[in-house]
DNA sequence: AGGGGGATTTTGATTAGTCAAAATAATTAA
DNA sequence: TTAATTATTTTGACTAATCAAAATCCCCCT
């Protein structure tokens, strides 16, 4: 069995990839997405290489193979049921759900996570429209564009948030732009670095494009 | 925070505590709960007598102290809701959720927690009839006797299981003994060293006297 | 009183995961 | 081309948790 470590550090490598376009993820990266020092992901990286979970090229960085991918897929059905499992059966906010599912997701069996997944009625996305990969580990490709890149007076739906940060999930829920939701893009402003979008019945409100960055939307 | 480890330790020596008449756990005794060496269990009990969760006597054993204890029953009570939880919500089998618990009583925070309580009512015992410590740390006590000393002809009613073997439960399962169940104790023999018992609309049923210590029952 | 024998404790090693800081390599700037 | 900067790797050390096996203790029996 997979550590918890080995199954945070698979899953991480697995986000890096996702997304940075180079393949192979610099130990620097991913260092600092686990939260340890540079030396300390090196000496891992080069026990996940001997495991044959990642492929690792010293001074470039390291990538997972398949069984690496798998594993990590794994971890991030099994984080995203139960993202969407707190949410919908017990209640909880969805801007709080990342932080237990970040413990949960190591403690899960797949007899409990098949019961889960069949009760919410196989998902296919988590509470923040993230895609939930298949017991197989299938994830399904969907082409979203960054909010900070749609069109002017084009409408569209929220469909995903790519951060997890609570209170910037708690702004996003006060200013009603929740996966889902429909917004028109009233005007965009290189120079300001903004853009200002509208809900229907609403006050037009206006992000930064580091935030619009984070929102990625349907074009309708 | 306690380690997954330390949580273990605290809650092994709670349940050993409350099995024995002697209020200090011998080491061999603690040692073999954990599915650890003897040493290892003396030199762990050293580390948690230093933080203060166990008060420890070389050479004759260990007990909780307040602030263990409360720790070891706050554990207790993750498990066990969390069992009810399983059955309730999830549909496993009460025979299945032991092994589930344990992994999942380290992962889950009070938050998700008091969710848990309040769908399922707060609830006052699992599914094998344990006691729930309330977020407090106070647990109920009943007064239970073991079906092997019930007294013959009596009407008692299955109150609690303390074994949380899968197959030893799927054989009472099986045989309709489940918490809550009433049956009559139909006669007993020292000698055979067996207990049989009825249930309404079913051929009486005979049980070692071991297995009959591990049924409490209360006298209706 | 002297041994046995069982439980307990000690000692020394091991593994996983980590950090600090020195060494090395690669990239950029001058 | 050389020097400076930055990223990466290495080295040595540490902690938590464990085991194997030797040492110790204590009770009981003759």
């Amino acid at each position: 069995m997979a550590s918890i470590t080995v199954e945070n550090y698979l899953k991480q490598l697995y986000l890096e990839q996702q997304n940075r376009s180079e393949e192979l993820v610099p130990m620097g990266k991913l260092a600092s997405a686990m939260g340890v020092v540079p030396g300390t992901a090196t000496s891992m990286v080069k026990a996940l290489a001997d495991s044959g979970l990642v492929s690792y090229e010293p001074r470039f960085g390291a990538k997972l193979t398949k069984g690496g991918e798998q594993l990590a897929l794994h971890v991030l059905r099994r984080h995203r049921l139960v993202e969407l499992f707190l949410v919908k059966v017990l209640g909880l906010d969805w801007s709080e759900v990342h932080d237990e599912a970040e413990e949960l997701e190591h403690a899960i069996s797949d007899k409990v996570l098949e019961k889960i997944d069949k009760l919410l009625g196989h998902p296919s996305v988590d509470p923040h429209g993230d895609p939930i990969p298949t017991a197989k580990g299938k994830v399904s490709e969907e082409r979203l564009v960054p909010l900070a890149e749609a069109n002017v007076s084009a409408k569209v739906r929220i469909s995903r948030v790519v951060d997890q940060d609570s209170r910037f999930l708690q702004f996003l829920d006060r200013a009603g732009l929740r996966p889902g939701v429909m917004v028109s893009v009233h005007q965009r402003d290189e120079h300001a670095d903004a853009i200002s979008v509208k809900i229907d019945g609403r006050s037009p409100l206006t992000l930064g494009t580091a935030a619009a960055m984070k929102i990625l939307v349907e074009e309708v």
